[in-house]
DNA sequence: CGACGCTTTGACTATACTCAACCCGTGTGG
DNA sequence: CCACACGGGTTGAGTATAGTCAAAGCGTCG
């Protein structure tokens, strides 16, 4: 879908080979039309962010959405009490900056590249205009904000009410995901960010994998592999 | 905007008040053109519960959306670990059964009538046609859906790094809200519910409640009535 | 009145945070 | 090449916040 039978590639002499990509990267991007794929690959900006370079931080105004091409975005949010917590962390297809596009249009959270990062950026009212013009796109980018929103909402519910151990016996299976390909997991960020992300702090969550070996659930391998003995068992704690 | 200036009222026969009314009360659909807001109206269906009536529950199919029109709704969640979490009440305005109409069809939380309610419901696919057919709706639509992703990330964050008594603390300036007219606050729900909402237990509700008295920062006047002394004391807590 | 559910209080426990020390791997500079 | 600093990771000891269990007070509704 990175290229459309009716034209040839060549008649968008304006347009480098990152944009496309990016574009037909984002899943909501997906199954279109190819003048509907013209046309926002012409509102489309590439920008690149170097390591440790902020993209977006709390109290900026937002006017852009942004798509991740390559690299890896932080997204992290600061509570009321100065303490700062992982939210997600963005790869290549993922978006940010999509929340303050409709409503509140100031940012709340922080979005910082934790390598060399592509992005392309699209400026909310061009957003606007193409979901205003192509209502089956505003339909995936709904379908998508629904999909987060449950995310969202079973994680506070996680946080709130189940264990260090439960979440991060949870989290460790869904990492594993229902791929069993093989049973070893690789981490995909630091054991200090993990802690953030689960919400607790670096030194519970040494203990619970501990914890977890202990029990026989899993083996540590190396700094960033873990070995899943028994996932069933992970999952029903 | 319950009525068109270019169409008698009578011109609806088969549209009662009830109808008009849930659909003119809910915000996305406010100032919209007389053909949209017929077509809207059109396709709602009124049903009422009574109180304790289950409306939907986890894992029933989702194909409606449900729009308050009279009432309350407790909306809950059940943990994996089988604890219940209050996540919102709906008062008439607001509406339910969104999440799995995009994504997921299944629900994952559960909707129970606190009273004798009436709400209009809205299939799924009748919804998306709306939708499709004016992107107007569609933005309002994922306006909402921002706000409440935002909000379900705040709360996220805050029951994740903040104790018990800055949750609170924070709720009741929440509740007391901008407009400073009277200090007094009544609680809108028991304070069971409030301890679940809050991710907390009772007990624990209750002692820190007695503690912000202690402390001086509110007055218990009776059960659901509390005088707030120092608003912003408690925001700094 | 009596039953039921909400609320409060008390005593105990447990989970997880804090602080501090130490280990380890990596990258830098002498 | 080694010394060193740095950040991440682990381990230990002490503390605190909040959950559990149990009992009793209170309010409301048949």
């Amino acid at each position: 879908m990175t290229h459309c039978t009716t034209h040839d590639h060549q008649t968008h002499p304006d347009l480098d080979h990152d944009e496309t990509a990016c574009v037909s990267l984002v899943p909501i991007f997906n199954h279109l039309e190819c003048d509907q794929m013209e046309e926002i690959m012409r509102v489309t900006h590439p920008v690149t962010f170097s390591k440790g370079q902020t993209i977006y931080q709390a109290g900026d105004r937002s006017d852009s959405l942004y798509i991740v091409s390559e690299g890896k975005i932080r997204i992290t949010r600061m509570s009321e009490s100065g303490k700062e917590q992982l939210l997600r962390l963005l790869l290549p297809g993922h978006f940010a900056g999509e929340l303050s596009l409709f409503s509140e249009s100031i940012h709340e959270d922080y979005a910082i590249a934790m390598e060399q990062t592509s992005v392309c950026t699209i400026h909310r009212t061009e957003f606007q205009d193409i979901l205003l013009k192509y209502p089956s796109i505003a339909m995936k980018v709904l379908a998508e904000f629904s999909k987060r929103l449950e995310q969202s909402e079973r994680q506070a519910a996680r946080v709130a009410t189940e264990s260090v151990e439960t979440r991060l016996a949870h989290y460790l299976v869904e990492v594993l995901g229902t791929a069993h390909t093989s049973l070893v997991i690789e981490l995909p960020m630091t054991k200090k960010d993990l802690a953030s992300y689960l919400a607790t702090t670096p030194e519970t969550l040494s203990r619970r994998l501990s914890d977890l070996e202990a029990q026989g659930f899993i083996r540590l391998i190396s700094n960033r592999k873990i070995k899943i003995l028994d996932p069933d068992g992970l999952m029903q704690l």
